[in-house]
DNA sequence: ATCGCATGAAGTGTTGACACTTTTAAGACG
DNA sequence: CGTCTTAAAAGTGTCAACACTTCATGCGAT
């Protein structure tokens, strides 16, 4: 059936197929799109080494992509690295996905402040339904079975009307919590408080509320931190 | 006595001078903060076209870095380009200014919340006494004369405790904002204004006040953008 | 046996040449 | 004259070879 996953960024998702569209022209923005595909489905896991040589040969191109590739996800600080030293897919402590959270929970307040007076009447109603009518989400077989419980999130800041703030939710902190996200599941019951945390929220926005629907969604992230447990980290 | 001026960023600013550190020991690092420098400088303006064998002749390295150096500023989104076609130096309209200021405002309103909590006593003396002292800078003779303002907004922000935020904002958001400043001058006594502002603000700190901090904070960038006027855009 | 040093291997950094795309400008044609 | 075609120029994209740095292995000396 190969149904396409809405990728978090618009530009420089899965390369992988669809040759049609010529989204990639090049390859070093084709080698991004790839590399991002690698480490969302755990191929490349934090902390994992990034080898030019390795992906070059996988990817059956040069190293100049490559080189061009990391780079790019170097400056949005998806991946270190120093002179000369192998590069590393960025390791966060257990601080540093409290500090990311924190982060989240200002930038998608801000974008749930916004977007609670940019949605339409119909646009709203639309996300309220979609927090009642549960399950049909997660059953698509793919690598990224777990992305559904964002799919809220995305709907809201897609609709916030301001760019930089998508842009810097999508492209570079959504990527890095997508990593620690995978325990989340093991917490019972979580689920369904999230739902409803959800719900509350859409119906704040739709009540054009900011105040309370700004405020619903810092406590709901912060909240989601709360039960992401670190297993292995110094 | 050749001051070398605080960068905003810490690790990849200017790299013209001090042979010394080895601080650029690759190309490529040495281009980005030279491409930094030029952007600052104002010789590569908003909008302004990046011609890859231009710098290379310039920086007298062949283009590889260069590219690579591209790529990581694109990561940051303050270059943008498509393929085939010539990179620019972002150019904001009027609107993404005004998205600009509001990231920077939910932004820098969490990190004063932070520092209020974080920076020590002494500390805080002291950044109220910058704010007392007046006149004192602004003098040295650089090509940013106008970053003073800035001073007050960084000593902050590096206190905050949040690495990531802290990141976001030196490396992507005050790169922007720089390049939209110089009009402010223009409007005679807002730097009064702000000065009070700041001390406000600072004074708020002091007291421990998170809550008063952070309201301050948001109210004085939200004032600061509506000064900015935009002469050249559609 | 352990420590230090040489030596190779693996990986990153840099380069100049070549291929492709877009843009510019000149010339032919209406 | 203006417009279309076309060829050169300018700029970007890619590659393969080479230089440099770091890491790993093993040898010999103490």
């Amino acid at each position: 059936m190969n149904i396409s996953i809405a990728p978090t960024t618009v530009q420089d998702s899965s390369s992988s197929r669809r040759g049609d569209v010529a989204a990639d022209s090049t390859l070093a923005q084709a080698a991004i799109g790839r590399i991002i595909d690698l480490i969302r489905s755990g191929e490349l896991a934090p902390g994992g080494i990034v080898n030019e040589v390795d992906l070059a040969k996988r990817f059956d191109m040069s190293r100049g992509p490559i080189r061009e590739a990391v780079r790019n996800l170097e400056g949005r600080k998806l991946i270190m690295r120093e002179a000369y030293q192998k590069a590393r897919i960025v390791e966060l402590g257990v601080e540093q996905v409290q500090e990311l959270f924190q982060l989240r929970e200002c930038l998608e307040g801000m974008a749930c402040r916004l977007a609670t007076t940019q949605m339409t009447d119909s646009e709203l109603a639309e996300l309220v339904e979609s927090c009642e009518k549960r399950g049909d989400q997660g059953r698509l077989a793919t690598t990224f079975t777990n992305d559904f419980n964002f799919s809220f999130h995305i709907q809201i800041v897609k609709k916030c009307g301001n760019k930089k703030i998508e842009d810097i939710l999508t492209s570079e902190v959504y990527e890095l919590v997508r990593l620690y996200r995978w325990t989340k599941k093991a917490t019972p019951g979580r689920s369904g408080r999230a739902r409803t945390e959800h719900w509350q929220i859409a119906k704040a926005m739709q009540s054009r509320d900011e105040e309370l629907a700004e405020s619903l969604m810092r406590s709901h992230i912060q909240r989601s931190m709360q039960i992401v447990d670190l297993p292995n980290l110094g």
